[in-house]
DNA sequence: CTACTATTGCAAAATATTTGCAATAGCGGT
DNA sequence: ACCGCTATTGCAAATATTTTGCAATAGTAG
């Protein structure tokens, strides 16, 4: 059925690419991690040269298996919508710890201020920072 | 009395920052830009060395006068709402169109998320996507 | 006008990302 | 299981982007 490495694969081969060790391997660490990861998180991670984690991040984008997120200074990447529900994160600019947020309101009203705008809405990406519990304790 | 410029001037003033040529320039190219501009596209518009124009917003994006945007595939760069108010951006997927959002509640309830997550907000970025208006007809 | 020092431009270093290409390895068809 | 086709890989090298050291310059306070 429809587990997501199941669908992954199916979207690769619709999109005439092959399943490598290095794309599975790369879409493993992506599916376990819980939060986006930067290109240089993602080269020691990742099983395969350094040229290929560029290429395999931009090619498994262009099919929309990945998605670029702004996180704190770098843009890092995670799966898309299709395997990780889809949510958004708030980082903490004490400790950089990433949470994620999940908010239906939050969606619906973004969505319905890009209508107001003129615009038929196809997506969005909002990153929040704050300072978490543990370092407002500390500070 | 209080103009954009002369809250720049005396912002740098008690950060001991001196007001360069370079820095008038940039500010002003910032503050009439209708969109917020990559390094890439600042460094042809400002009449300074490259170098500098990384040095710079550096500097005022420490001091909080430039803020950190993402807009589409790269960061960019604008006055922070202290010059400007607070807004988001929506692009267009067909023209890359940008136009600006304002819109109170979702302020209200990007803070109030971060809170329930646990977090004392800071900040948040939003990027909006969509069709325009325009390439709706022509498509 | 002077003295002090932040800031600039330049050259060069350090990083980050992309490209060309021969070797390899998926994958479909037998 | 093997064969053939070609997408993908690793490597080397090209490009592009960002940072750093430093001497010269130029704001600014007095």
């Amino acid at each position: 059925m429809g587990s997501a490495f199941t669908i992954f694969k199916r979207h690769l081969h619709s999109n005439n690419m092959r399943m490598t060790h290095q794309r599975d391997h790369l879409f493993h660490v992506l599916l376990k991690s819980s939060h986006p990861l930067s290109i240089e998180q993602l080269i020691p991670l990742v099983d395969s040269h350094f040229v290929s984690v560029y290429r395999n991040v931009q090619e498994l984008r262009k099919v929309g298996v990945i998605k670029q997120v702004p996180l704190g200074l770098k843009y890092s990447y995670e799966l898309s919508d299709m395997f990780k529900p889809h949510h958004h994160h708030i980082s903490c600019d004490g400790c950089s710890a990433v949470s994620g947020i999940d908010d239906e309101e939050i969606e619906r009203l973004i969505d319905s201020a890009a209508v107001r705008a003129g615009y038929r809405p196809t997506g969005h990406s909002l990153e929040m920072r704050g300072i978490c519990r543990n370092c407002r304790v500390t500070d």
